[in-house]
DNA sequence: GTTTAAATTAAACGTTTGTTTAGTTTTGCA
DNA sequence: TGCAAAACTAAACAAACGTTTAATTTAAAC
């Protein structure tokens, strides 16, 4: 799908609002209005407000798709190395596209029936796949315990990241942050959590319970 | 405070509507349909939507409340077991009262300014304090490392609970556990996500990174 | 039994919602 | 230049929203 500048902007203009205000909380005309587009322009455009919706996940899923099949190439890693390469790169997405992965956590929960949340499962899906691979491969080296629940593994790393990610201005107000700049708490996040969840997934992956 | 049976009822139905469907995608109307009580005497006991939603907020936590103060005061466990112990009483809680971990979810990323903001950050703060007392008695003890991210380590124990309760319906589809027993699966969400969490905080506080 | 307050109702209030219409302007092509 | 298609607009649409009103029923107190 190849959109305009026009649609481009209305596209990342409902991606933001959305995040911050929820679907229903979000008016298309409020959209229209941070967009500077008419209202009409947006069911000219999209169809609806549930299909823009759709549109807007469409394009960032298959961008994610595009990063998981250019992820873990290098042979040449360790399935250790492999998995904290995955883990950077996981954080490196969801930090960057703050606003998009704001929207998954709540359409997850709420639409379980619609295409948007069909998108979402079937990325995850590919995602397990990919560390189930590594994990089988590091295994077999004797790396790797043998007991690894990889849905679990996943739900950690996401929910961490999650949690984090949209509960940020609570983080700072905890660690007494509020101060800092923005441009360096973020990259703050970003080390931060990449370290700790890689403390972690080396224990459920290396030490014996 | 202390209600009616008929504004239990309506809290109560508000309280899932609000998780299922989000604030601003539950009417009042819807609730009181299923509240079966009038809409008038949604405004008439609570003033208003958003009032309703502070009320509904305020008799869950000081539910909280009133368990944060009960919880580990045996002095004979060592700080190892009360972390456990506090796990276990987390994850009960979170999975009893689903809905309203939804509801604060979602909540706590829409309305950063709002009075149901601020007691959500208030309980954390103190649930901080808690968990903090505890690792300073183990870290004096010896038995913990010196450098522990107290607020990471709360990230991670409430982001998988939340993650995996919140999207419950696709871990099951990723287990293949569709046709498991409703009951039987929440008893093991709770088995599975506590031996989980445990492992993961003893490796936090234990081992040497 | 009468009185007064609380509880409850159906209806209406004024907004806001997402969407459509009908008309106008702009664009690209012959 | 002329013309059809696409882009765009202001206005109107019906439906749904949260809330209020005014009237009625129920409950409690004297």
């Amino acid at each position: 799908m190849e959109y305009s500048d026009k649609q481009l902007q209305i596209l990342d203009v409902a991606e933001r609002l959305f995040a911050e205000h929820g679907f229903d909380g979000a008016s298309v005309r409020d959209i229209a209005k941070d967009a500077d587009v008419n209202v009409a322009m947006i069911s000219y455009y999209f169809g609806s407000k549930e299909k823009l919706l759709e549109a807007l996940f469409i394009r960032r899923v298959s961008e994610i798709r595009l990063q998981i099949e250019n992820t873990v190439q290098n042979n040449a890693l360790s399935p250790m190395d492999k998995i904290y390469q995955l883990v950077d790169t996981y954080i490196e997405r969801m930090v960057n596209r703050q606003h998009f992965h704001k929207l998954v956590v709540r359409e997850q929960m709420l639409r379980k029936e619609s295409p948007v949340c069909m998108q979402i499962i079937e990325t995850k899906k590919k995602n397990q796949e990919l560390i189930r691979s590594i994990i089988k491969d590091g295994q077999n080296q004797g790396a790797f315990k043998n007991d690894v629940d990889v849905p679990l593994m996943m739900t950690t790393m996401i929910g961490t990241a999650n949690q984090l990610i949209t509960t940020q201005h609570i983080y700072r107000e905890l660690n007494n942050l509020q101060d800092m700049p923005e441009e360096i708490f973020q990259e703050n996040l970003k080390k931060k959590l990449s370290q700790h969840l890689k403390t972690i997934f080396k224990a459920i992956l290396t030490y014996e319970a």
